[in-house]
DNA sequence: CGACGTCAGTTG
DNA sequence: AACTGACGTCGC
């Protein structure tokens, strides 16, 4: 049980690094250094944080070679063994370095840094050394340990003495005071007479508040309220309302009911009557807010179908996952509550996992008002903080819920019994960033470990999670298929018209809004009801160009346009953060006619006020939607029906219920089908669904305006039936037959570098490299052939957006089925690649099933 | 001959 | 990533 050795990953992104180092276990820290823990370790001549990926009693590793790791950074391993088992499997499949991993599962506040402090060496050294021959030499070299006082210069003294003042300062605080003798100081550490420690500092502390209690009770607290003679009367009163209390209470709480100063209650602890305390606490970013409680409802036919079947997993502590195609209104968020409920019966934990963008105020208050306390919410808008003191609550065992976007897949539960992910269709699941995961792999990997349960829950499953419950060809990843067709309200699906806007213009109406949909606004201004408009804006921009000459502003260091923001009349890129002033005339004509393009939504929005007078519009987009709480704001303003029509982009389709909506109108709706992915009709049908889900949720009927060009196509068409079985037949069938997922599988492979022409040479040698181990392994192929097993290489060209922060970019597209290693094979292909190189300014990603083609 | 810049190699 | 030590170039 004694370990003495631990294997370390350290906090040093770089390839070479990736791989376990050897430390000793010093004597006064066995027992604690767990598999999960935090260090600092010595890391050449520096400290850097780590993690403890496994324990050792011994090491193939010469001992006396081996460094003792320095500090142990918390008492409770941030991360549990599962997760850091989890974190090989995650470096694999997403082929990333393990710290990467390791660092995404753990709040932001413990990625610690190394900070140097320095203070006065010990002496004592120094002046035996006296007495030595070598310090005579005095060359810089031989005599770094030991130098006498006396041969110091002046300045260095002075640099001595301020340190020796104050005992210890950190290098930063130093080197800024002495900044014009940064060569003295430095001598003055090589040459040991200042000396170095270095130590690992958190980004956020624990928060603490004073409180205070009373220190004595019963018969003392009698005596010791009688010894209070006429002075001190605050304090007396003090006392007595600590005793009536009988718990601690916070010393700003005291101060401000009893009206007495800080020195009055210091005084009574000083006569160790009551005693002040530091006491933990958590930020609780919902502490001013009170939620209503919420009962169970009781459950549909349907309802109580879903519920058996993932109770009894629960009940049975298997593993199992389950495809909740419901559509909306159906319910889902009521069957999530109430089989989290019997998760949370069973004393075992469960997540909640949500779009970033539909995690409002309402969901939180839904959970949090059938849970209450139970509940830690993770979220984006948190601080660094909160964030943390959230996160604790779950890896202390505090709450059994927790709910929160894609990285709360990571929440560090003990006994894990279910995860719910809602919307499974969503392409935030997925992070664009290393590491490149997908919270849906990652639950059902960690369902797997702690053989619990998963809710993919939809009303238009991915088509990968769809075929896969359909096939049930993988033994991880086949769900079982649960469906819910009924509105529990018995309304019904909202009616959907299909306009071609083609038509429109043959028939003169120039403006955006059909006949149709004028006619709709316009009804329900005069009734008093309200609408919901949405504008696709899927790679549409909102970029400035020149009507006379054509000229668009675009990003000097990235191919792509700026986008226009009108708050601070600027434009910016939103790859690399390039900002310049928004131009007047032209830069190419010096036309004045240059024009921007608003957001689109700001366009529609004049012509709504051109065309109702006096219509109240909320518009939700970029612009109005940056400062924190907006988004709500805005929403609670339309709640209140302080507006008649709420116009947006993608984020008024999600998840909102406002019984007065009965119009939906969707503006453009095949912007995004033009778009250059395969998955475009896929994320057209989804959000045509969603949005036509948004009218008569309630007592009133709904009905839903389509606007297109293109109103033969199957998307628009399926989705104006709200008929997703014949969606997914169809597209599957062009999937298999284009060789792309669920039929396929891919990995996107961008190279970039500063200069096009190395860059092409470059990526021309990987794609060769590639394609000749593929064809040696037996495994590169015409996918066409009907082989098992089969892989494909296309290009390389050039990326969507084909330069970035001044980096050239070109992609590879690795297409494979089979259980091929794919990922390992791109992965060594791309180490090689890079070792042989040795250009460092070549950068390789990979994206194991890219969301975005670009 | 020393100061500075570049590059490869190492980190337990 | 950060740092070191080796080598190369440049200027006096």
């Amino acid at each position: 049980m004694t370990y003495k050795v631990a294997k370390v990953i350290v906090d040093v992104p770089s390839r070479e690094t990736d791989r376990p180092f050897d430390y000793l276990i010093p004597d006064e820290l066995k027992g604690w250094i767990e598999v999960g823990s935090r260090v600092g370790v010595p890391f050449g001549r520096r400290t850097v944080q780590g993690f403890v990926l496994s324990l050792h009693r011994e090491s193939d590793m010469d001992p006396a070679r081996m460094k003792p790791i320095q500090e142990l950074l918390d008492l409770m391993p941030p991360l549990p063994p599962d997760l850091v088992e989890m974190a090989e499997w995650m470096s694999r499949k997403y082929a990333c370095s393990m710290i990467s991993a390791l660092q995404v599962m753990i709040p932001a506040a413990l990625k610690g840094k190394a900070e140097r402090y320095i203070s006065v060496a010990e002496d004592e050294g120094g002046q035996d050394a006296l007495s030595e021959a070598d310090a005579e030499a005095g060359n810089a070299d031989s005599g770094s340990l030991f130098v006498v006082p006396e041969l110091l210069t002046g300045e260095e003294e002075e640099i001595v003495a301020y340190v020796k003042a104050a005992g210890q300062v950190t290098m930063d605080h130093l080197s800024a005071r002495f900044a014009d003798r940064a060569g003295d100081l430095k001598g003055l550490i090589r040459r040991g007479i200042l000396a170095e420690t270095q130590m690992i500092k958190d980004k956020v502390r624990k928060k603490t508040v004073k409180t205070v209690s009373a220190a004595v009770s019963g018969e003392e607290a009698e005596r010791a309220l009688a010894s209070f003679s006429g002075q001190a009367r605050r304090q007396k009163e003090v006392l007595q309302f600590l005793l009536e209390v009988g718990v601690p209470l916070s010393l700003q709480e005291v101060l401000s009911t009893l009206r007495v100063t800080a020195g009055t209650v210091a005084k009574l602890a000083e006569k160790g009557f009551a005693v002040i305390e530091d006491i933990e606490v958590f930020r609780d970013p919902y502490r001013n807010r009170n939620f209503k409680g919420t009962d169970p409802l009781e459950r549909t036919a349907e309802q109580e179908v879903v519920y058996g079947k993932v109770t009894e997993t629960l009940d049975e502590r298997s593993y199992g996952v389950f495809l909740l195609h419901g559509v909306t209104g159906s319910g889902k968020t009521e069957v999530y509550l109430q089989t989290i409920e019997r998760c949370i019966s069973l004393g075992r934990q469960a997540i909640v996992l949500v779009p970033e963008i539909s995690l409002t105020p309402q969901m939180v208050e839904r959970f949090k008002g059938r849970f209450g306390g139970k509940v830690a919410v993770m979220h984006s808008r948190l601080s660094t903080g909160e964030r943390y003191d959230e996160w604790r609550k779950i890896r202390e065992g505090r709450v059994q819920v927790a709910i929160g976007a894609r990285s709360a897949v990571f929440a560090p539960f003990a006994d894990l019994g279910l995860i719910v992910m809602d919307e499974e269709h969503e392409t935030s699941y997925k992070q664009e960033e290393t590491p490149k995961y997908h919270a849906r792999d990652v639950a059902v990997y960690r369902a797997h470990q702690h053989n619990a349960a998963v809710i993919l829950g939809s009303a238009t499953p991915s088509l990968e999670s769809y075929h896969a419950a359909r096939s049930q060809a993988d033994d991880n990843f086949a769900p079982l298929l649960l469906e819910m067709k009924q509105r529990p309200s018995g309304s019904h699906l909202p009616g959907v018209n299909i306009v071609d806007m083609r038509e429109e213009l043959r028939d003169g109406n120039r403006s955006m809004f059909s006949r149709a949909l004028h006619e709709g606004i316009a009804a329900r201004l005069e009734r008093g009801e309200q609408t919901v408009l949405l504008l696709n804006r899927r790679g549409h921009s909102t970029f400035v160009m020149c009507r006379t000459c054509g000229y668009v502003a675009g990003c000097p260091e990235c191919d792509i346009s700026l986008t226009y923001h009108q708050k601070s009349n600027n434009l910016r890129c939103h790859y690399c953060g390039y900002a310049a002033p928004a131009p007047s005339i032209c830069p190419e004509c010096n036309s004045e006619h240059i024009r921007y393009f608003g957001t689109g939504t700001q366009r529609v929005e004049g012509e709504l006020a051109k065309l109702f007078p006096g219509i109240r519009v909320i518009r939700m987009d970029v612009d109005t939607t940056t400062e924190k709480g907006s988004h709500e704001k805005l929403l609670q303003t339309f709640r209140e029906k302080k507006g008649d029509v709420l116009l947006g982009t993608q984020m008024v389709a999600k998840g909102l219920d406002f019984p007065d909506v009965t119009l939906v109108g969707v503006i453009a709706a095949d912007t995004a089908l033009n778009f250059p992915d395969f998955r475009s009709a896929e994320k057209t049908f989804q959000l045509l669904t969603q949005v036509a889900g948004r009218a008569g949720r309630h007592q009133l009927p709904g009905e839903v305006f389509i606007q297109t060009y293109m109103p033969d196509h199957y998307s628009v068409i399926h989705a104006s039936r709200h008929d997703y079985g014949s969606f997914v037949r169809e597209e599957l069938n062009h999937r298999r037959a284009l060789h792309y997922p669920p039929y396929s599988r891919l990995i996107l492979v961008t190279l970039s570098h500063e200069k096009l022409p190395l860059l092409l040479r470059m990526a021309e040698n990987f794609a060769g490299d590639l394609r000749g181990k593929a064809q040696r392994l037996g495994w590169y192929g015409n996918l066409d052939r009907f082989a098992a097993e089969a892989l494909d290489i296309l290009g390389p060209v050039a990326s969507p957006i084909p330069r970035i922060k001044n980096r050239y970019r070109f992609q590879c597209m690795v297409k494979y089925r089979g259980p091929l290693d794919a990922v390992r094979l791109v992965r060594e292909t791309a180490a090689d690649t890079l070792a042989n190189l040795r250009d460092a300014s070549l950068q390789i990603s990979i994206d194991v099933d890219p969301q975005m083609l670009m």
